[in-house]
DNA sequence: CCACCGCCTTGATAAGCATCAATCCGGCGC
DNA sequence: GCGCCGGATTGATGCTTATCAAGGCGGTGG
């Protein structure tokens, strides 16, 4: 036990901001009892696309990304989900197997929660069924722009496009005050997250490089000008 | 009010299948009695992308394509809705302007259910939210698919790929037993349910004309061998 | 009948991108 | 150190697609 906290769902920080804050403490509690908290490596896998729903995952710490595979071996990231996120859900409520892999990206804190449990609280408590509307409605919205980026833009503008949104959650400034971005993906997850290959990456991030936007040494970004990058951005 | 026949919800064939089938007789004759019926040409809009949500639109005749736009004038089909489902869900669920628009591709008729109703409706009865939620799910579920077959599949393929799908939606057997589909989208209308141009929609008719798959006489589309054209499909 | 207009097609051209292949680089185990 | 391996880059090539431009085709209204 030593250095290893136990967390309830009662203290949970990242409850907060999540589907399960609808909760009453008797769910809470019922909640905490059953689910099973456990470390993860990065590339391990919570649930594999065409497997049957075993129930939901609650990420505490880490990233996970959103896989989609087909037989002849495309791979394309549709979405990362971090803390506070629930996984899964969408096959939950479909009743049927996953159409997607979950992949720890970085390595983190997940718990799972069976599904008898879940369709419980769903019963009992019309509220947690809303949240994952909620949820569901802004996966929705989200999939809609990405299709539409996707289809209408070319990759450096997606690249571009990426770069701010994952600035917005994962960057920050430096001593010197500049904005910096430490990628949480390699640059093949990059590539799968705006649907391109390798190779088309490695060119467009050395184009963009070129144009002055950013500099990429490894998996630090330091941008140097954010407003002339945004300026160049399809207005969203 | 000759010929006109006076359709009351509780007589509306489509609610069977949609989300209004959760209501109770009481919350039908509600929904029955403030709803707005009207009768629309095609190339009208429902609501339009960037406005307020007024409330929900249900289709009982016709079809309705949802579209997205940019400043640049790029426009894309996210999807199709026909007789039975509800469009505007999503904005009135985010509490915010509609993201994209929808627009009559064939006359009908579509009922307009206000804000006000709705969030009473919705308040007062679970299962109706719980339906949303299937249909919300269902969306995000299509979206994934179309985005990762936009940004893995060539056009042809996607072409042979919503063909497929329009076919089970809109196609038939002719008199002598061959599959015969009408389209209800012109050749532009086509395209942007691919993500394409119309001029690459031109030339990949014409090359799945040749190869064999269909013949194209204006808005029918004769495919002589179904079997052979889900071969070449990607295993969806 | 003719002019007009939108939709569709076709052609020519250039850009974008995937693919294959070779190389380079950094980390790790031996 | 040395060899190995996966990720990343770079180059060469060809396919796919967008774009611009021109022309055809089928309506509708004057």
């Amino acid at each position: 036990m030593a250095g290893k906290t136990r967390v309830t769902c009662f203290g949970c920080q990242t409850r907060r901001t999540a589907e399960w804050c609808a909760l009453d403490d008797a769910e809470l509690a019922l909640l905490d009892r059953v689910k099973q908290p456990r470390e993860r490596e990065a590339g391990t896998t919570l649930f594999d696309q065409g497997a049957p729903c075993a129930g939901l995952y609650c990420i505490q710490t880490g990233l996970v990304g959103i896989r989609k595979l087909d037989a002849r071996g495309n791979s394309t990231l549709l979405r990362l989900c971090g803390a506070g996120e629930t996984v899964g859900y969408r096959a939950f409520l479909r009743k049927s197997d996953h159409l997607t892999t979950a992949e720890m990206l970085l390595p983190g804190r997940v718990c799972f929660i069976d599904r008898a449990t879940v369709r419980a609280l769903l019963t009992q408590n019309p509220n947690l069924g809303l949240r994952f509307l909620d949820h569901s409605v802004r996966d929705a919205d989200e999939l809609a722009q990405r299709y539409f980026e996707g289809v209408t833009f070319p990759v450096r503008t997606r690249l571009l496009n990426v770069l701010m949104v994952l600035y917005e959650r994962f960057g920050g400034l430096d001593a010197d005050g500049r904005a910096v971005l430490e990628l949480p993906l390699s640059r093949q997850d990059l590539a799968a997250l705006i649907g391109t290959s390798p190779e088309s990456m490695s060119r467009n991030i050395g184009r963009v490089q070129d144009e002055g936007f950013a500099r990429f040494e490894g998996r630090t970004v330091r941008i140097d000008d954010i407003d002339a990058l945004m300026r160049h951005l399809p207005a969203s």
